[in-house]
DNA sequence: TCCCGGCGTCAAGGTCGCGTCAGGATCGGC
DNA sequence: GCCGATCCTGACGCGACCTTGACGCCGGGA
C-alpha cells in the first residue's frame, strides 16, 4: 500500500510496529536514530515517516527539520513527553500529527490512514508540462518548444501561481494578493496586462489562449 | 484569519474557545448542538469546524456524516472519551485530527493550525457527480458529459449554492440573500433566469429538469 | 368557467469587465 | 549621469453579462 519509515530507539516497539503495519499492507522500513533516520529517507523514499521524538543522537525535532526542506509526505511524530509544548513545536515544525505514548495501535492505523488519504491527493509535480511550453518551479525556467524564455519577475510570479493549481480557478484576488500584496487586490487591470504578455511569449495563438484561459468575472485557470 | 465553527455543548468551554479563537485572529461562529452546527455550517461556510463528539441532539459521527457530503474544509474532534475507538471512528467518518478533553488550549491551537495549513496547500477536490454532469467545487469547474461549460459568475454563484445541499431544499430568500445580497430578497424572477440558463448548460432535457428541481413557493433543490 | 399567483421563456437595453496599446515612471547597471 | 528593462497607468473598443419587462402556460380556488 504505502512504504513507511519508522524511526524509534525502543526495538521492541519497532518489532511490533512493523509486525502490525505489515499487516495492514505496508512496506516498513525502520532506523534506530536520527541520523539512520536521515540517510534511509534519502535511500527509500518513504510515503509517510513515523517519528519518535526521543532519539539518542538526535532531538526529533531536528530529524523534522533535515527531513521537511526536501521530504513533502506526511510525518507522524510519536513522543512519549505528557508536555504538549512539545506537541506544538513538532506540529509547528511541520509535522502533520503527533500520537502520544502509550498508544493504541489502532488509533495509530487510523492517523496514518486519516494524512494518507489528504496526501494521496497532493500534486507533487515540480515541473509543468504542455505541449507547447514547459515550466519548470524549481529551477525557475520556462522553454517555449525547447528554448528558453526570459520571463520577468512578476510574470513569472503570476505564471507559478497559475500552473500551480492545473486545471483549477485562480480568483483575481487570490493572483493579486500573491503577486503584488493584499493591498492590491482591486488592480484587476494588473491582470490583463500580465496575462496578455503571458500569452504573448507562451501561447501559440496569443489572440485564442489554449492554456490561460480567462473566467470572466472570476479569475484565470491554467489548463495544460 | 479563518472562520471557525464551534460546536459543542458546554458553555463555559464554548466561551473559553470563543475568547482563544478570537484572539488567535479567527473568526468565530458557535453552535450547542448537531442540529444548529449543521444549519451554521450550510449558512457561514466555516473554514475549519471544532466538533465535540458528546452532543445532546446528534452523535457527532452523524454531524460528521451530515457535514462531509458538502463540507470540504478541515474537520477537527473534541471528545472527553478516552477510549480511542471513537477517535478511529471519528478519523475514518472523515475527521482530519482529534483532541481528548481535557486538552491544553496551546496544542488545540496548534493542531487547528496544522490542518489549516495542510488545507491551504492542498488539492482535495470536493466534486459532486451525477449521470450527466460534474461539479468541481475547488477548482470551480463543471463539466457535461466529459466537456467543460463555462459558467458566468451569477450562475456559478446560484449552482454552488444548490449543490452544496445535495438533496436538501434552499428556500429562494437563502439563494437570493447568498447570491445577490440581502437586498434582493423579494426578486424571484431572478431565480427563474438564472435557474432556466443553468438547466440550459446543465440538464439533458432542460424543459424537464431531472436535477435541479423546482419547489412551488418554497425554492429549488439540486437531486443527484 | 373565470381569475390569479407562480413559474418558464424570451428579448432588449445598459453596464461592466476584458483585451489591447502606448506613454510615462521607476529602478538597476555601467 | 545615461540607458535599458521593467512596471505602472490611463484610454478605448468590444463583447459578454446582468437586469428588466413582457408574454404565455399551468394549477388551484372562487
Amino acid at each position: 500500500m504505502s512504504r513507511v519509515l519508522v524511526v524509534d530507539d525502543d526495538p521492541q516497539l519497532l518489532r511490533a510496529l512493523r509486525i502490525t503495519l505489515r499487516a495492514a499492507g505496508h512496506e516498513v522500513v525502520v532506523a534506530p536514530d536520527g541520523a539512520t533516520a536521515l540517510r534511509e529517507a534519502a535511500a527509500s523514499h518513504p510515503d509517510v515517516v513515523v517519528l519518535d521524538l526521543g532519539l539518542p543522537d538526535l532531538d526529533g525535532t531536528e530529524v523534522l527539520a533535515g527531513l521537511r526542506p526536501w521530504f513533502t509526505g506526511p510525518v507522524l511524530v510519536l513522543t512519549a513527553r505528557t508536555a504538549s509544548a512539545d506537541a506544538v513545536a513538532a506540529l509547528d515544525a511541520g509535522a502533520d500529527d503527533y500520537v502520544t505514548k502509550p498508544f493504541d495501535m489502532d488509533e495509530l492505523l487510523a492517523r496514518l490512514r486519516a494524512v494518507l488519504r489528504r496526501r494521496s491527493t497532493e500534486t507533487t509535480a515540480p515541473v509543468v508540462v504542455t505541449d507547447h511550453f514547459t515550466v519548470d518551479l524549481a529551477a525557475r525556467q520556462v522553454t517555449v518548444d525547447g528554448v528558453p524564455v526570459r520571463l520577468t519577475p512578476t510574470e513569472w510570479a503570476l505564471l507559478s501561481e497559475l500552473v500551480r493549481a492545473p486545471g483549477r480557478l485562480v480568483g483575481q484576488r487570490q493572483l493579486l494578493q500573491s503577486v503584488w500584496g493584499p493591498a492590491y487586490e482591486t488592480e484587476t487591470n494588473y491582470l490583463r496586462v500580465y496575462l496578455a504578455q503571458l500569452r504573448r511569449k507562451l501561447e501559440p495563438d496569443p489572440a485564442h489562449p489554449r492554456y490561460l484561459h480567462t473566467e470572466p468575472g472570476m479569475g484565470y485557470r491554467f489548463r495544460p
